[in-house]
DNA sequence: AGCGGTCAAGTTGAT
DNA sequence: ATCAACTTGACCGCT
């Protein structure tokens, strides 16, 4: 860990300028392709990927960086609705699932803490069963392979609104109770930039158990009656275990009319004071992916030492 | 090799 | 009505 402090940075999904990629398939490419090239294709993808997420967590290791969020195209298509495969279904299955290992055990080993945040079009809040149905079965792809390398948190926004929040809330609530254990034991609310902050949240969170992942950024863009600091404790007490919280900088500054798109990197002022001197994982939510996290490190150590 | 059009999926709010 | 934004641009066909 940088300097001494108990908090670590955490890095999203893909790298800048290293040379470690992580590939996706479109489904109508592969859809064109016969069942055996189908999976052919994929468990090439997958290898890759796999591969890359070995030598993602060993960069990690060896540049102080605490966590790494993996990419959810790490098994592309897997949920597809005509496309969709099992593991076991793909050529390199062995080498795949020795890579998986190998990612655990490294993770483990390095102490870096593995994270999902699925995509947009997973919500538990939707009114369309259709949709809620699609959503708990990409939640379960995420928790099959958060199992296999060892992720501890699947991060979900609240989703829509529908014109009536508590109502949306509710469908929340009642579908987590619907989730498996291995979703549910990994699930994490997160505050949004124009739905739900965290006040909206944290009764769910309360309810059902589940930690607020606290997205400071979204916080400044959508407020509550809450500070900055009401909400750092409050989310911390959410957690059992280490608290994860998400930091980014506004790519045209805060005086700027769009505040909520991101910057290449993160300016050190918008971290909360609060926040450095806490265990806790940070995200960091950066254009410049590993060369922002490798900036602010080495901001926030100069700022120490001149305090 | 490089370029432009396209990509599975949901929802919101700005234009 | 269209489109960008959201946790991440990447893929594919054509020249």
């Amino acid at each position: 860990m940088y300097n001494g402090k108990r908090n670590r940075l955490g890095l999203c999904c893909i790298f800048r300028d290293e040379d470690i990629t992580f590939k996706s398939r479109q489904a109508t490419y592969i859809e064109r392709l016969d069942k055996e090239n189908r999976l052919e294709q994929i468990s090439v993808t997958v290898l890759h990927n796999a591969s890359s997420l070995v030598r993602a967590i060993d960069y990690c290791a060896m540049n102080g960086i605490g966590c790494f969020r993996v990419n959810s195209r790490m098994l592309p298509l897997k949920t597809h609705p005509k496309l969709h495969y099992a593991l076991t279904d793909l050529p390199d299955y062995a080498l795949i699932m020795d890579l998986f290992e190998t990612s655990r055990g490294f993770a483990r080993k390095h102490n870096i803490r593995l994270t999902f945040h699925p995509d947009q079009f997973t919500l538990l809040s939707s009114p369309r069963e259709q949709v809620t149905e699609k959503s708990i079965e990409e939640l379960i792809y995420h928790a099959e392979v958060a199992e296999l390398i060892g992720a501890d948190v699947i991060t979900l926004h609240g989703g829509g609104a529908y014109g009536d929040k508590a109502g949306a809330l509710g469908r929340v609530m009642e579908n987590i109770d619907r989730l498996p254990y291995a979703v549910r034991s990994r699930l994490a609310l997160e505050n949004d930039d124009r739905v739900y902050s965290p006040m909206d949240l944290f009764p769910v969170c309360e309810k059902m158990g589940i930690p607020l992942v606290y997205d400071v950024h979204h916080h400044r863009c959508l407020k509550d009656e809450l500070s900055i600091d009401d909400v750092t404790g409050l989310a911390r007490k959410t957690w059992d275990r280490e608290p994860l919280f998400h930091l980014s900088s506004p790519k045209y500054g805060w005086s700027g009319n769009d505040i909520r798109s991101h910057h290449d990197y993160i300016n050190p002022d918008d971290m909360p004071e609060s926040w450095k001197d806490l265990e806790v994982t940070i995200e960091i939510e950066a254009k410049a992916k590993e060369l922002a996290v490798s900036q602010l490190q080495q901001e926030l150590a100069r700022l120490a030492r001149v305090a």
